[in-house]
DNA sequence: AACCTCAAGTTAATCGATTAAACACATCGG
DNA sequence: CCGATGTGTTTAATCGATTAACTTGAGGTT
């Protein structure tokens, strides 16, 4: 397949490739006269003239192409949610994704980031695959855009998911089918999860404004994987009766799995007996489990699809305090009103 | 932050562009004396000089990057792990990977590979995010390679995961374990499944090594999600005891997942009174079943790498003949002899 | 002295586009 | 008839590297 060149399409239209080039872009074109312009397009037709970006690029200084930096593809599910978002905003802007894999290594940071600023892309998004607050590296552009983690040090465009407002609507939602004994499987604090803690801020603040006084037996910590969440689970419903929690709102959805696992385990059926929420909203578990969960979804897609607006210069973003997406609750079969003895 | 330019270099270091270039990248290098190089090194590391990539590639006609396009990087938690194989051959080899999510659109795929033939990029991937046999689009080059896809028309270089033999391995798994009435819960014929047809194959052939005469009323269809895995599973526990099987194949990790919804329906324990083998190891499903799932883990991440090495020529691919990579059965908890009443 | 060889560079063409500036030609007013 | 104005197109510089071909001077041979 021999390359043609703008030269060809030039030769065959009898013009020079400046004309071929005015043409093509639509630049000028007011001065270039008709006959010329479909004379020019019908040769490029001809050929199969396909112009070649690395020429333009080094000319224009403009690739076309964002960068996409991520501390892991491969270690969440959730990855794919966000490079789609990114990816469709490209797509629509005529821009192609470069994707670096760091795997959380700073000398490969160092060389992604070179890498990238020798291809000369046009911008540059910092992608973390689980809501954190990050030392950026040394040498990412002031301009990058960050996703899905706000920077240690401020100043630069960042967009996370709203988790505070995500575990309002989630213990909201408990509230309104009547429960009042409302526990958190919280994630165990050595994990150190910016999402832990703005989770439970919501969980508090809406229990304050219900005028419930919150139990501190009912905020429990595990792993927060399946294991851990059966585990805290059974901590919960071994309370005495009068104690224990009529709801559940877990920290994510596999913990909500386990919480489905300790319910069967003691007899008890979802949601008659108890009712569960979980965060997330993770493909494959959420909507499977028996019931299906209800549950509070990551905005993943979005959030990717912003901060590829903001890197292209779509969207303006505040370089001041990361941008918060919503988290919209995602209604399934595990909520149902208290059982009958707690009812009011 | 202004680029520094080879010719600055060459400037501080007193010498010519073609000094600096032939020093820098070690080419001609005995010619140029000891002490000039240090110069240029030393100067190159003052100025901060970094190489321009697309200068570079217009000259050298490679860009180092590879296009990856896939028709859909969102819908399955797939995706990441052959991204992370593909990438992280890429990265051992200098090159850096431009994705593409063509959404399964023609128009799309015609789209991503002018932009990606435009962009020069030095090999193409073409992925498919479940086993399938595809019509590759028009003008894909010759020397693509395919990655979970086998191509309709043959000729090309492909891998994809040997079904046939994972199916054989998680049907071995349960002989040993002492079962002879295996079930296998496939998918619906009408989602026309390659894995569905081979992971079949697999299990008719290690039941006749083993003389066991397959039961047909062992083998059922349904949508192999969760739901139709615990559908599927509850008309085989209904049958009557002797016709019932001691442990379920199943299609897909999904489905097991709902195979163990039924067990639990029934009040039957896994293993004591139920094996279960999955397929795929999904992330988050299959280790965080109770009890965690023995599976048959699809290769994606060894997939990616293969194709990537073949892509980037560091392997040489047979055209004739898709790639078949195995398949490893992962050994966790949903195993054990069957019941008593039907041992040996 | 004439000629050759070798070492250590340099010169300049090239990759394929973009684009400011120049050019050729026509038209028109005075 | 001159200059101004306008129109349509070309010329040539440029982006920043790579590299084949050439230069230059020193040293060696006969």
């Amino acid at each position: 397949m021999v390359r043609v060149r703008m030269s060809d399409v030039a030769a065959r239209a009898g013009v020079s490739t400046a004309t071929v080039s005015m043409v093509l872009n639509g630049v000028n074109s007011t001065r270039i006269s008709p006959q010329t312009q479909q004379r020019v397009r019908e040769a490029a037709e001809a050929v199969g003239y396909k112009p070649n970006s690395v020429a333009r690029s080094l000319r224009t200084q403009q690739t076309r192409m964002v960068g996409l930096i991520s501390d892991t593809i491969a270690s969440t599910p959730f990855a794919g949610r966000m490079l789609a978002g990114a990816n469709d905003v490209a797509r629509e802007q005529g821009h192609l994704v470069v994707l670096v894999d760091t795997e959380r290594d700073v000398e490969a940071e160092r060389q992604a980031l070179q890498a990238l600023s020798g291809q000369q892309v046009d911008a540059i998004i910092y992608a973390c695959m689980w809501h954190r607050v990050v030392e950026v590296p040394e040498g990412l552009p002031g301009d990058a855009v960050l996703l899905d983690c706000a920077p240690a040090s401020g100043g630069r465009a960042a967009v996370v998911p709203d988790e505070r407002a995500g575990g309002m609507a989630a213990v909201r939602e408990l509230l309104a089918a009547g429960h009042r004994r409302i526990a958190f499987l919280d994630a165990e604090k050595r994990f150190d999860l910016v999402a832990s803690r703005l989770r439970y801020e919501g969980y508090l603040e809406v229990l304050a404004d219900a005028g419930i006084e919150p139990d501190p037996a009912l905020h429990v910590r595990a792993e927060p994987v399946a294991g851990g969440g059966r585990e805290a689970a059974l901590r919960l419903l071994e309370l005495p009766e009068q104690r224990r929690p009529t709801a559940m709102f877990c920290f994510n959805d596999r913990m909500a799995m386990g919480a489905y696992a300790a319910a069967h385990h003691c007899g008890l059926s979802i949601p008659g007996d108890l009712s569960v929420v979980g965060y997330d909203d993770q493909q494959l578990i959420a909507a499977d489990l028996d019931p299906p969960l209800t549950t509070v979804a990551l905005p993943h897609y979005e959030m990717g699809r912003w901060a590829m607006e903001v890197a292209l210069g779509l969207l303006k973003g505040d370089p001041a305090v990361p941008h918060l997406m919503p988290c919209p609750i995602i209604r399934r079969a595990s909520v149902g009103p208290p059982p009958a003895q707690f009812g009011d």
